[in-house]
RNA sequence: GCCCCCGUAGCUCAGGGGAUAGAGCACCGCCCUCCGGAGGCGGGAGCGAAGGUUCGAAUCCUUCCGGGGGCGCCA
């Protein structure tokens, strides 16, 4: 498109899709302004500019100032053949910066809660996202594997004994074992000395103290990895960058916070007050780098994190997948850094906030009971669910195959209803909701990819060839198609995975519109046939390629 | 008290300053049921409130109301 007059040459006519038009140019009024002429007369003016020819038919004007533009089908029909023939299905290639990415992060010897699911299940879509936009990721799963409760499970598994059974809990159900250690804590004083003392020898590296803490941690890493690899997620040991690969660097972060008059005692306490955190009755609100027992807490180890990845890692853009309610925290960690010269204004910094997964009765999901769930317990639920909703729609198929395909579409399940929602905003847990095949559901998306799959099996030798479009649905699903790209440029610049969900339901309901009008096997002639099996093969592609970027597998039946 | 997030249809959620605010589920009426029963068309009903900026506000700003969270030795 030429552009609209030399001397505004940069200003951008907003061009997007419309519900009025394939696409609609907006140019109202930082144009109208600067003419001194109403968004109506700027719209002729830039139809008078615009040169289509080829891809579009004339340009309308319509509305306060809109030019509509729909565009040629045969151009179309090309930009979709085009795209079938691209192995990055229209997805543009970034300059590749740095980006690690700090998600899941759950605690040694604790529970996964259905808050890690979320982080784990966002950051991981986002991982995939970055990469597949040509970024260079770096996956930093920031276990909590340091600090205070070491001491207290420490003495816990020396009480137990390392081969008791309550030690083998921490590799299935660590929920037991850590409520064991908090209660003694709680309860018993010369246990709660025991801890502290045990934290101290642990900071400062006692050689028995460490061989204690490893195999905590070591339990730990397989109950993890059940859990990851149950979920289909790309984090393994390489990832693992807990707190305590900190702890050498805790000492020199505060001298040198302290030495540059940053960070000052307080209560004991040494502390960094920042401008404009200030608490109750207008106290400022500290963060605290080493406590008045000497021990250091989870600030200074996100301080010598901050330090590490950019000094280290290099990183150009970093990502913390987190919980809401770390905020504050982050913000006061990021501007000590910043005033550390550790953040240069050079390097983004980013807290992907994750909202609250609610229960029906909207507080955050517990057991009936009250107790923390279990997220292996909840996995298994939300696979059952699949099997039942299988077990109904597929009676047809083996018995063995629908026990390989119910994972997948529990799993999936479960993975679409952390994506498709937004990922600051607090949702409403519904295993019913999120297993159903019909609305915006995993399930329903890994159908609509196996109807498709079923239609060009039954194709046998007719092969897909050039698209020609007629009908309105062939033109509503090829514009879909064309969408894919900037959608997961979006997702990548905003890093809201939703907006794939989003997009691949539109994708997916713009096909069962397509089938419904348009025979694809038994279509009038060949060149029509063959026009259809190209956009099923095209829809495939782009719905498990964005199913892909999700995370999330598509059966080949269900 | 200070700070952050949120408030959109009966329910669950979308909505990047643009036209008449959308989808799914639920409900009502009609139609189809042919490549695998992801059906199709129509209907009711909504931006918490008030101001402000703007040609134009669900979107940006202010205030108020309501919900959630955070605010010194847990992470």
């Amino acid at each position: 498109m030429a552009a609209f007059g030399e001397e505004y040459a940069d200003t951008d006519p907003v061009l997007r899709p419309s519900q009025f038009a394939d696409f609609q140019a907006n140019v109202a009024l930082a144009l109208g302004k600067r003419l001194d002429r109403s968004p109506r007369e700027v719209a002729d003016l830039l139809v008078e500019h615009l040169d289509v020819s080829g891809v579009c038919h004339e340009p309308e004007v319509s509305g306060p100032g809109f030019v509509n533009l729909r565009l040629d089908e045969t151009w179309l029909g090309t930009a979709v053949d085009d795209l079938s023939r691209d192995p990055r299905l229209g997805v543009p290639a970034r300059d590749p910066l740095v980006v690690p990415i700090d998600y899941s992060a759950p605690n040694v010897a604790k529970e996964m809660h259905v808050g890690h699911l979320r982080t784990t299940v966002v950051g991981d879509a986002l991982a995939r996202t970055l990469e597949h936009l040509g970024h260079r990721v770096i996956r930093q799963n920031h276990v909590g594997d340091w600090g205070t409760p070491f001491g207290m499970l420490i003495e816990h598994l020396l009480d137990v004994g390392e081969d008791s059974p309550e030690a083998a809990q921490l590799r299935s159900d660590p929920n037991a074992f850590y409520q064991a250690a908090r209660e003694a804590f709680e309860g018993e004083p010369e246990f709660a000395d025991r801890a502290r003392q045990r934290v101290v020898s642990l900071q400062a590296g006692d050689p028995e103290t460490l061989v204690l803490w490893q195999e905590l941690v070591d339990l730990s890493k397989i109950y993890f990895n059940t859990i990851y690899s149950t979920l289909g997620v790309g984090l393994g040991d390489e990832d693992l960058a807990g707190e305590s690969s900190y702890n050498d660097d805790l000492a020199a972060v505060c001298d040198e916070l302290e030495a540059a008059g940053i960070a000052t005692v307080s209560e004991g306490a040494l502390c960094v007050f920042l401008d404009g955190y200030t608490g109750r009755e207008g106290k400022p609100v500290p963060l605290i780098i080493r406590k008045s027992d000497g021990g250091y807490g989870y600030g200074t180890t996100d301080l010598a994190t901050v330090r590490h990845r950019v000094r280290d890692l290099h990183a150009d853009r970093m990502l913390y997948v987190i919980g809401a309610p770390q905020s504050l925290h982050l913000r006061m960690v990021w501007d000590t850094a910043r005033k550390a010269g550790w953040l240069p204004p050079t390097v983004e910094v980013v807290h992907v906030q994750i909202g609250n997964v609610l229960g029906a009765d909207r507080k955050i999901l517990k057991t009936r009971s009250g107790a923390p769930l279990r997220l292996m317990a909840l996995l298994d639920e939300a696979v059952a669910a699949a099997r039942a909703v299988v077990d109904e729609s597929r009676p047809d198929l083996d018995e063995s195959l629908r026990a390989a395909i119910a994972p997948q579409v529990g799993i999936g399940a479960v993975k679409y209803a952390d994506l498709s929602v937004a990922h600051d905003s607090e949702y409403v847990f519904d295993l019913d909701r999120m297993v159903a095949l019909t609305g915006n559901t995993g399930p329903y998306l890994q159908y609509a990819a196996a109807r498709v799959r079923s239609i060009l099996r039954s194709a046998g030798d007719a092969v897909p060839g050039q698209v020609r479009l007629g009908e309105p649905s062939e033109r509503a699903l090829a514009l879909a198609l064309l969408g894919f790209g900037d959608v997961v440029e979006q997702v990548g610049d905003l890093l809201e995975p939703h907006r794939l969900c989003g997009y691949l339901f539109d994708l997916a309901q713009a096909f069962s519109a397509f089938y419904e009008s348009c025979p694809v096997l038994s279509a009038p002639d060949e060149a029509t046939r063959a026009s259809r099996l190209a956009l099923c093969r095209t829809t495939l592609d782009v719905l498990e390629s964005g199913l892909g970027l999700l995370g999330i597998e598509a059966p080949e039946r269900m």
